[in-house]
This record gives structure tokens, sequence and C-alpha cells, in this order.
RNA sequence: GUCCCCAUCGUCUAGUCUGGUCUAGGACAUAAGCUUUUCAAGCUUGUGACACCGGUUCAAAUCCGGUUGGGGACGCCA
């Protein structure tokens, strides 16, 4: 059992194209079949390198390895062996207009697709006109390479697009010129854009590495991918690569087209960044500090950086926002928002952060345990509630109004930074 | 215009093939509550769907036909 994955360089690697992917390569695992890349580069003009390495690198990242690679740029006399033979058998003539073009005769008769998702498809190729097969410039059309791709390279499923249904009966007439049999097909639903209609740039990111820059994990991408047009049943949300091949069979997959949910692709993706392990999230993340310039910064040890993530992962949907938490861990000085300022500094609170300073200067153990206990005997002394003091402190130390519990964000900023941070906001309240 | 595909909560889906166990289940989103030093997370509860019409049948989300709606294809693009 063989199937294939057939791009063309001519763009990135759409989202939808990586669910036809994922689809092909799940099939291939489960059967024990092998998965063939097929780099359809026919188009000379507007293939780019580009957009091959950036295909081959998103595919790589989703976790779908290939067992071979083959590209059509390289077999163009294989394409024209074959429209010759269909010449000299008569099933396929010269164009008249002298362009050199080769098109094939389309025969009157009624083909039938057995699709392993739609069931039978039934066609009359009497309303499908002549098909060209070799252009003027002796490049093969999309339907002529393919059909001679797929046959010599022995694909027996083809798993595609639905869009790809009205090129079936096409290509069944070549397959039957030729002599070839027959692959199966299976024809997957496409995925709509939130307005309906084919996703598109307008609509939201359409591009595999789009959602890489955005700070999805590949496993979250693949996950929500999976389940658009195929359901591993019992209710499952959360499923792996590996249990995937386990259950999957195309026969399962839907029929229906399905809209695409940035939503739940944020909740899938929050997910699994709460399941990494500290130290694996910190590679994930590291791109994206080194990006805002973070890891660089001098007044930071990089070893603690995991348990750092490990306050925040709890609230991220993605590895940006992750990163942008980090942000008050790598500056020297937290720049508080003048209305944020205006609400919680209205008032002079010199007399209680030089008890709190005390306080924390006295510690020590500087971990979160004492520092509650440090907090708490302030709070008393000053007869003050919890209330009153925990938010100021959480701006004069971190900028944000909002952020992981105090104690640990206090234990993992470091006893000389937090006593430097309440100096700092002791000094503003003199001005 | 012609041809083709599709049709369960707002969205993704389970159930459809093999009609009854479906007063239709789950997830996202949404609303309320609990928890709480904030925001999240988590937990509990709620709102919410078989497109419509007809047929077959003791019985239809499930089978058949039509209507409507949505999507796709009709390139010397792939």
């Amino acid at each position: 059992m063989r199937v294939r994955f057939a791009p063309s360089p001519t763009g990135y690697l759409h989202i939808g194209g990586a669910r036809t992917c994922l689809f092909n390569w799940l099939y291939a695992r489960a059967q024990g079949g092998q998965f063939v890349l097929r780099i359809e580069d026919t188009d000379q003009a507007r293939s780019k390198k580009e957009y091959l390495d950036e295909i081959l690198d998103s595919l790589k990242w989703l976790g779908l390895n290939w067992d071979e690679l083959h590209f059509q740029s390289q077999r163009f006399d294989v394409y024209r062996k074959y429209a010759k033979k269909l010449i000299d058998e008569g099933k396929a003539y010269l164009a008249e207009d002298g362009s050199g073009a080769i098109i094939a005769k389309m025969p009157q008769k009624m083909v039938q697709i057995d699709d392993l998702i739609h069931g039978p498809i039934k066609f009359d190729t009497g309303l499908i006109k002549d098909q060209v097969l070799i252009k003027s410039d002796q490049s093969p059309t999309y339907n002529f390479a393919c059909v001679i791709d797929d046959a010599e390279m022995n694909i027996t499923h083809i798993i595609r697009g639905d869009d790809h249904i009205s090129n079936t009966p096409k290509q069944i007439i070549i397959y039957e010129a030729l002599g070839f049999g027959l692959p199966k097909f299976a024809h997957i639903p496409m995925i709509l854009g939130a307005g309906g209609g084919r996703m598109s740039k307008r609509a939201g990111a359409t591009a595999v590495t789009e959602y890489r820059r955005m700070g999805f994990l590949a496993e979250a991408l693949v996950n929500y991918l999976m389940l658009l047009g195929w359901s591993p049943g019992n209710n499952q949300e959360i499923i792996s690569l590996s249990d995937a091949v386990k259950k999957f069979d195309i026969a399962g997959a839907n029929k229906t087209a399905a809209t695409f949910d940035m939503n739940k692709l944020l909740w899938l993706n929050s997910q699994y960044i709460k399941s990494r392990e500290p130290e694996e999230l910190a590679a994930l993340a590291a791109p994206f500090l080194s990006e805002k310039g973070f890891v660089d910064a001098n007044n930071f040890d990089s070893n603690s950086i995991p348990s750092i993530l490990k306050l925040y992962c709890e609230r991220a949907t993605t590895l940006v926002e992750l990163a942008d938490a980090l942000k008050p861990f790598f500056v020297e000085e937290v720049k508080i928002d003048e209305a944020v300022r205006e609400k919680f500094f209205a008032q002079d609170m010199t007399k209680e952060f030089s008890v709190l300073k005390e306080k924390f200067a006295a510690l020590s153990d500087f971990s979160a345990r004492p520092i509650e206990e440090a907090f708490r005997s302030a709070v008393t002394e000053l007869g003050v509630t919890t209330k009153y003091l925990i938010h100021p402190l959480r701006v004069a130390l971190s900028g944000k109004t909002v952020g992981p519990g105090m104690f640990e964000f206090i234990e993992a900023l470091g006893q000389q930074r937090t006593l430097r941070r309440i100096d700092s906001i002791v000094r503003s309240f003199k001005k």
C-alpha cells in the first residue's frame, strides 16, 4: 500500500495541504505502507526553491516524514514518451494551431469513481472537452503528469481534497488510455475559512509557517487538523500522532467541509503548553525569547527559565504570549503604565513598602513559603488587608496588574531584584 | 450556465452504512456559580442542533425522492 502527497512549490504549505498530507501520512503509517512525497514543479516559472524549502521544513516540523521524494521537473522525458505513445495509438493528437501541444481525445462514456469516502460518483465524459497533455513549451499538464507518476510510482490510494473530484474522470480516462490499473480514490473535504468559502489570507493565516511563528506547537496544530474531518471516537479531543496512527482509517473520514476555528486551535495549544515539561517548554520558547532580545539580557540566569515558565504555562495560549509574559524577568526596571500608576499609587505607600522591604531583606531563605510568611506579617503589622497590599506589590514588581501567584513570582524574581524594585517604587513616591 | 460534492448545537464532531437503547452525547465558544491575592487554569451547572417538504415503515437524525442552502470544478495553474 502506497500513498503520496504532491504539493506544488508555487506557494507556502497551506493549512489545507498540511491536512491532506496528514491524512495520507496517517493512512500509510496505520497500514504499514509507504508515504511518497512528490514535488509537482512542472510550472517552471512559478516554482521557487524558497517555497520548496519552506514546504519541506513545514512537513518536518509537523512530524510528517516521507519515505521517498520525487520531482516532476526531472521526469519531463517520461511524460513526453507516454504522450507520443498516445499519439501513435490514435488516442491523442497534435494541436492544430501548430503550437506543439499534445491533446487527448475525450471519449464519450460514463465513468464511475468508487470513492472510499463518498461512495460511487458518476460522470459523463461527453461533457468534458479534450484535455491538453503536453503544453506548447513541452511541459506536461497537471492531470497528465499526475496520472503517469501515480501509476509509475505504484500509488495504491489517492487521498486528496474534494476539489479534485472533478479532475478524477479526466484522469481515469488517461489511466485507461495508457492501460494503467486504477488506484483507489478518497476525496477528503476542504477546510473552509470562517466566512465560508476557501481559507484565504484575508480571513486569517493560511501558511503553516505563520502558525509556527504565532507560537503554536506542532503537536497542537496536527491535533487540530486531525480533528477537522476525522474523530478518534470516545469523545477524545487530545490525541498524539502516534496514538492516531493506531486508530486512523481513511474510511472513517468525514464528507462534510469543516470551518476553521481559531478558538479551538488556541485551546488545544494551551492544553499542550500546559502539559509540557518545563525543560521542553524552555526549548520551545527559546526562539521566541531570543527574538524579543530577552535571552541576551545580562542580568539573567538562563538556568532559571524552566522554573519561571512553570509559573506562566498555565495561563499562556501561545509561545508568543508565554515569551511576552516573561518580560519582567528580563528588564532592569519595570515600566508602569500611567493609568495603572494612577489607580494603584495615587496615595503614598512609602510606609507599606518600607515594611515589606525590611521583612524581605531579612529573609535568608528567599523561597515562596517564607516570602508569604513575611508578607503576611507585614499585613498584620500594618493593619491592612491582603488585597490592599498585594496588588500594588504586583504592579511594583512586575509592572502588570495580573500574573501568577504572588509568592512564587517573587521567589522567581529573586531577592536582589525584589528589593531593588521596591526601592524604585518608594523613590517614585518622593517625586 | 453546465457538471459534481455536502447538509446534526454559533464552530468541530459522536450517532447514519447494519432504522428502535437518541426526551440526540462530547469538545470549543458563550452564560452563571464554586475556588481564589489578580488574571488565568480547574470544577459544577445552563443556553444551544437532526435545513425544509414528501415517501417507505409499527418505528427515521438514520433509508428513498424533491426543495432550499452551502461548497467545489469547468486553464497550454496545480
